[in-house]
DNA sequence: TTGAAAGCGCTAACAC
DNA sequence: GTGTTAGCGCTTTCAA
C-alpha cells in the first residue's frame, strides 16, 4: 500500500477547472459570486472542489485586486485586558465584514511599531487601527499615501490628519473627579500615563478642569505621569502616597496604573476607601471582584473595538472624530472625606 | 498649486528598476537580500525605492513563493487575560522570526472555528496555533494535508496526530488538590470545564489522582462541569455551594471558572478561607489583587505562547508532544480545615 | 554582477 | 452562460 497522498501542493482553480471539465473563468464565477453560472455547473464544480480539497488562494486573488482584504490591529500590549475586549469586538465585527485581523503589539516602543507598521504595508493591509506611540510621523504619513486607511485609537500623532475613534476621555476624567469633590475631596491626586499621549493629556485636562469649576486649586505634587509598566507605575504611586501632606483621593488613568495604585495603598497598609479614595479609569473585570468594588470610568470599550472595524476601511485622511462617552460607575471605593 | 500627489498605486518593483535604471531582478535581489549585488549598485536601488516609498509586495512575493510568511491563532477568547498573555508570548516570538500573527477568536464555537480555519487555510498562512473546540475533524485533516503545519495547544481533538503543546494540567491539578488535602479538607469540590476538552479532562484525572492516593472517595455531586460563560459558570458555582453537604474547599479549572466562583461565595456571605478554601488554575493578575490573594496554579503562559510561535512552523504532523510543568504558588484563599 | 523572461493563482474584460 | 486571455508584483532560472 502507498504512502497515504498528501499533495504537498494545494489545488489551485486550473485544476479544478481541468478536473470539472470547464474554463477558468467559470470557476473563478463560482468562488467570488460573480457573475453568472448555471445552475447546474456550480454544483459540479463545487463537487470537484470540495474532493481536491480546494481553498482559493487569497494570495493570487491579493494579487490581482492588488489589495488584501484584511486589516492591521496595532496595540501597545494585548495582555492588557482593555486591549483585549477592544481586540476581541474589533474581531467579531472584522469577521463578519469577511476581513482577517493582523495583531501587532508595539509595547509603546516607536521602533516596534515602525517595525510593524512596515510589515502591514508590505502585506497591503486595507487598513491599519493602532493606538500609536506619538512618533514616527514619517511613517503614518507614507502609509496614508500608499492608500492605506489609518484609524487612530484613543490618540493622535502630531501633524497626521487621520480619522480618530475615542471614548471622550475628558469628560471621563472630569466627570471621575466631580464625584471626588463632591465627596469632600480637596487634595485629590492624579495618577496618569505620559502626556504625550492624547488619552493622557486629556484626561488631565479634564481633571483640572473639574477642579477649576469649583474652583479649587491643584496641587502639582499631586500630579504624576508616568510609563504604564508595573514597576515605574508602582513607583509613582508610592512617592504620590509618601507626598508630604498626602492626598485622600486618587483618580488613576488606565487599569495598569489602577492595579499599581492599589497594590502600594495595600503595602502602605492604608485602606480603601476609609485612608483613601480610588477611582480608576476603564471598567475590567477585577474591579468588581477586590474588596471594596472600585468605583470606574467605564469605556464601551468592545463597541469600541467594533465600531474600529466597521470605520477603518472607509476611514478618510481628513480628520475625522469620533468621540464615545464613557460612563461613572460609582462602587465601594470612593467615600465621603470629612476633612 | 496642485493637489499634493498622492499616488492611488503604491510603486512596484517595476518602477522602481526603471527610475534606478537597473533590472527587475537586481532590485528583486536588494530587496530579498540573496544573490550578489555591488555595493554601489545597492545603494543606489536603496535611494530610489526610498523616494519612491517603495514596500515590497508581500502579495507578489507570496504568490510567487505561494506561501505567505505568517501564522494564524486561534483562541477562544483574547478578552480572556490567559490568552491575552499567550498572545503577547506568541506574538514577540513570531515578531523575532519575521512573521505576522493573524488572530482569530471561536467563541469555543465549531461553526465559528470552521469558517476561521477556512479563511486562514485561504491566506496559505505558514501555520496555524489553535486552541481547538474538540469538533471539526475533518477540518483539521484538510489543514494538514494542505501542508498547514497545525499545532494544537492545551487541548486535541479525537483522530487527529497533530503536534500538542500544553502546560501538564493534570499534574497541576494534583498537585493543587494534594494541597487542599494535605491541609485536612475532604470535601473537595470542583468546578471545571466541559470534558469534552482535552485540558479540562487532564485537570479533573489529576484531581481524583490525588484523592485516590491518599484514599478519599470522591462526592460525584461536588464535581460539577460547565461551559465557560459568566452566567452558567456562576450557575454552576452557586449549585455547588448550595449542595446539601457543601464542600470546605474548592478547585476550579480556569480564570473564568473563578472569577464566577468568587463572585457566587461572595454572594452567598461566605468568607474565603475561614469558611471555604479556594485554589484556581491560571496566574491571571487579579489573583494577587483580591483579598485574600488566591492560591492558584501557574502556568508560565507566556513562554507558552513564544514556544508556539517558535514550533509551529516546524511541527510535524506526528504526534509531538510538549509538556511544560506548572507551578503551585501558595497565597492565602486556602488554609486548614479543623473538621 | 546583471538583464530578460517565465510563471505563481487569480479576476475581469471580451468574445462567443 | 461560458471559455480565453492578459496581467497583478514578485522570484528565479538562464544567458550574457
Amino acid at each position: 500500500m502507498p504512502d497515504e497522498q498528501r499533495p504537498r501542493r494545494p489545488a489551485t482553480m486550473k485544476d479544478v477547472a481541468a478536473a470539472a471539465d470547464v474554463g477558468l473563468g467559470t470557476v473563478s464565477r463560482v468562488f467570488s459570486n460573480n457573475g453568472k453560472v448555471a445552475a447546474s455547473t456550480r454544483q459540479r464544480v463545487e463537487e470537484v472542489a470540495a474532493r481536491l480539497n480546494y481553498r482559493p488562494s487569497a494570495l493570487g486573488r491579493g494579487l490581482k485586486l492588488s489589495t488584501a482584504s484584511n486589516i492591521g490591529l496595532l496595540v501597545t500590549d494585548i495582555s492588557n485586558p482593555f486591549y483585549g475586549e477592544f481586540a476581541e469586538g474589533l474581531l467579531g465585527a472584522a469577521n463578519a465584514i469577511g476581513h482577517h485581523v493582523i495583531l501587532c503589539a508595539t509595547g509603546e516602543d516607536p521602533a516596534t511599531e515602525r517595525e510593524y507598521v512596515d510589515l502591514l504595508l508590505q502585506e497591503r493591509v486595507g487598513g491599519i487601527v493602532a493606538f500609536p506611540t506619538s512618533e514616527n510621523r514619517e511613517l503614518w504619513r507614507s502609509a496614508q499615501d500608499l492608500g492605506t486607511r489609518v484609524l487612530f485609537v484613543d490618540r493622535t500623532v502630531p501633524g497626521i490628519e487621520a480619522a480618530c475613534l475615542s471614548v471622550d476621555h475628558q469628560a471621563g476624567a472630569r466627570s471621575a473627579t466631580e464625584h471626588l469633590l463632591a465627596l469632600g475631596h480637596r487634595r485629590i491626586g492624579y495618577l496618569g500615563g505620559p502626556d504625550r499621549l492624547t488619552s493622557g493629556s486629556m484626561r488631565e485636562a479634564g481633571y483640572r478642569r473639574a477642579h477649576a469649576d469649583v474652583d479649587v486649586g491643584v496641587d502639582e505634587r499631586l500630579v504624576v505621569r508616568t510609563r504604564f509598566t508595573r514597576e515605574t507605575a508602582y513607583a509613582s504611586a508610592v512617592r504620590l502616597l509618601d507626598a508630604p501632606d498626602p492626598p485622600s483621593a486618587l483618580f488613576v488613568g488606565n487599569n495598569v496604573l489602577g492595579e499599581a495604585a492599589l497594590t502600594a495603598v495595600r503595602d502602605r497598609g492604608l485602606s480603601v476607601p476609609d485612608d483613601i479614595s480610588l477611582v480608576m479609569f476603564d471598567d475590567v473585570s477585577w474591579a468588581k471582584l477586590v474588596d471594596p468594588p472600585v468605583t470606574v470610568v467605564a469605556q464601551p470599550t468592545r463597541q469600541l473595538g467594533a465600531m474600529a472595524a466597521r470605520t477603518v476601511l472607509t476611514a478618510r485622511p481628513e480628520a475625522q472624530q469620533l468621540l464615545l462617552p464613557p460612563q461613572l460607575v460609582v462602587r465601594r471605593s470612593t467615600a465621603a472625606f470629612y476633612g
